[in-house]
DNA sequence: ATCTGCATTTAGATCGATCTAAAAACTTTT
DNA sequence: AAAAGTTTTTAGATCGATCTAAATGCAGAT
């Protein structure tokens, strides 16, 4: 193949200095053109890139100096064709725009750069068919695993399918089956603490306003208000629904205020919710804080600029993205391991926007 | 998996039907096994996949049954190796934490992924160390190109070393160099609208509330600034460093106040700023929209759901992340084509945040 | 029957790495 | 000095697609 030419001027270097305009697409510097250099086998060159110990440290320093001297760019595709691992990692969130989604992918792809590899992202839209879409096209790019945040609607049966085509798969946020890991946060957990500081400042007749799309996340923080308010003896039928658009929560903050038996204090679904009746409430000219109390869920970085700063139970989406990212690179080294669950505290973060129950209100 | 059919002459289907176990790793339906199965070549099966019009319509039907009765799996990094394509895009931004990168990466998202490619993101954390690291991976997964948010601190010789390397790049946000793609907004503009609405309103002592990273966009803003005071016949000089974090903004909101001559409005760099300045103010006591007028930059979501409700300057992220993802795709259709720029209009968005200026303050 | 033109189809080389199994180059032991 | 053991290096096959250039089949024209 490659023949031991002494140092015969380098062909390779040669083309480079006297053509430089034509080698615009062909020339790829490739491991072999390093390998020749170097007088080295293409698979002695290979090994050095790959830091295998099997080399000799003498050859290793040459074959790095010639990588650095003619400029060397690695081929991952290449080498992903042949070893079947393409360092790569998907990640679908069903919406970017939110705050909170984009702190998950930050935690996510943080972590999932130290390691090395890379993420590849790609936006469900919430919608299962978008997202079946969207998980075909990781397939195509060969992605080793996935981290997906389950669209709502998405059926167990549908991750059963994927574990089918032996794609590693973690569920993030929402939990659909327990046969694949998940990181999530203890969202029941969250409204106890959320219902039981309400209720130590007395109020007993507590709302939860929620909007958006039905997914387990949903259901866990519904069926945790509703423990929550029974162990204290309290009914939990408040549920709220308010708009999807934060123009639309404020103005249907008087709705909250009409009722034939107002709430004394309103736990939020997540910050938007309470950023948006926190502002209704005041063109309402309710004061929180002391007319009204108010719990957020997530604790976004906006809850500590609202006037009053709103007390919320905080979810620590960077960790929640950090512990995915966590358990794809261990089902990665170990597909064979039982899945795992790492299901995050919430902590009530106490600020102004709560106050004692006015008794007045029966 | 796919059951036998009924003629079972193929040696393929007998390997899947009597091991289903072992084909854990090994067992990756190929172009070949589709193509055998169909009677017809490699070459012409790869043909199908394509959509070529080359292959006869009898001959494309019966193909795609059979990729669809194997479960075919296109193998985009086989494909890539041969044709030097890769279909994925990097994407390269300082934070993604921050709500406005956020948006942005969103409409990039949406518009590469029409074009059926596939965003890499990474995060350059806004050190340019990092963002050559990014960069490097980048090219090693053989991204067909990069729209890249430069870094602050990110010499134009970069982008040339980038051009070297024969890899597309579109600037965003930011503009390093005018020998690449650029897409961003007329942040001059912006502070025109916004000064000339204040000045409308009677106010002469306007200050600007900046902080972050300093690089083109900042630049830009401060210069902005400056031009639209002095077309007024006004002067500069007030720009003031806030903290990076909210929770600082917010207890500086005095130092604007005691200043021997304080401002009577205040045009910020971004609405995290004028979020916080706003909270600040209210804690000094301060109506703002009639005691103190405030200008934010950005105009995000939370914006309308202040109170007061605050006026800013839209500079429509989504929209910037389209022009650059296009601007990407036509540089990939056609690479010799001139640098161009898509510089966006902002628009000053007019809610309660500013009043007239007080005559009584001098 | 042969030729020309057109639409389809294909064999075989190729992209740039990794893998396997074995060879080569050194040590150390006998 | 030969044998045995270790460390390093390597030739050649291989991954799964695409590309090139040529072959095939089938009209209608000669």
């Amino acid at each position: 193949m490659y023949k031991e030419g002494i140092i015969d001027l380098f062909p390779y270097l040669c083309q480079v200095t006297f053509m430089p305009s034509r080698d615009q697409k062909k020339s790829r510097v490739t491991l072999l053109d390093v390998a020749r250099r170097a007088n080295v086998s293409r698979a002695t060159a290979s090994l050095v890139i790959r830091k295998s110990p099997l080399v000799g440290s003498e050859t290793r320093a040459r074959v790095e100096e010639v990588m650095r001297e003619l400029g060397y760019v690695y081929n991952m595709g290449a080498a992903r064709l042949r070893a079947e691992r393409s360092h790569t990692v998907g990640v679908i969130v069903p919406n970017l725009t939110n705050p909170f989604f984009a702190e998950l992918l930050s935690g996510i792809e943080a972590m999932i750069d130290e390691a090395g590899l890379v993420v590849i992202l790609a936006n469900s839209g919430d919608l299962p068919d978008r997202q079946d879409a969207v998980m075909q096209r990781m397939r195509e790019h060969g992605v080793d695993g996935v981290i997906l945040c389950p669209a709502a609607g998405t059926e167990p049966t549908y991750l059963r399918r994927v574990a089918e085509w032996n794609l590693p798969l973690v569920q993030a946020l929402r939990q659909i089956s327990d046969e694949a890991d998940y990181a999530g946060v203890d969202y029941a957990g969250g409204m106890h603490q959320a219902v039981d500081y309400l209720v130590s400042l007395g109020h007993r007749r507590i709302a939860f306003a929620v909007h958006g799309p039905i997914h387990s996340a949903y259901h866990e923080r519904i069926s945790g208000f509703g423990e929550a308010m029974q162990s204290h003896g309290l009914g939990a039928d408040m549920i709220i629904r308010v708009p999807n658009q934060l123009g639309g929560i404020a103005s249907s903050a008087n709705l909250l205020l009409n009722r034939p038996d107002p709430p004394t204090a309103v736990i939020c679904f997540n910050d938007v919710i309470a950023l948006g009746l926190s502002a209704g409430l005041y063109d309402c000219g309710v004061k929180v804080g002391s007319d009204f109390s108010l719990i957020g869920f997530d604790d976004v970085t906006d809850a500590e600029a609202m006037r009053p700063r709103l007390t919320s139970v905080s979810t620590a989406p960077a960790t929640i993205g950090n512990n995915a990212a966590r358990l794809l690179l261990n089902r990665l080294a170990d597909p064979l391991r039982p899945p795992e669950r790492i299901v995050q505290q919430t902590q009530l973060h106490i600020r102004q926007s709560c106050g004692p129950a006015m008794i007045a209100a029966v």
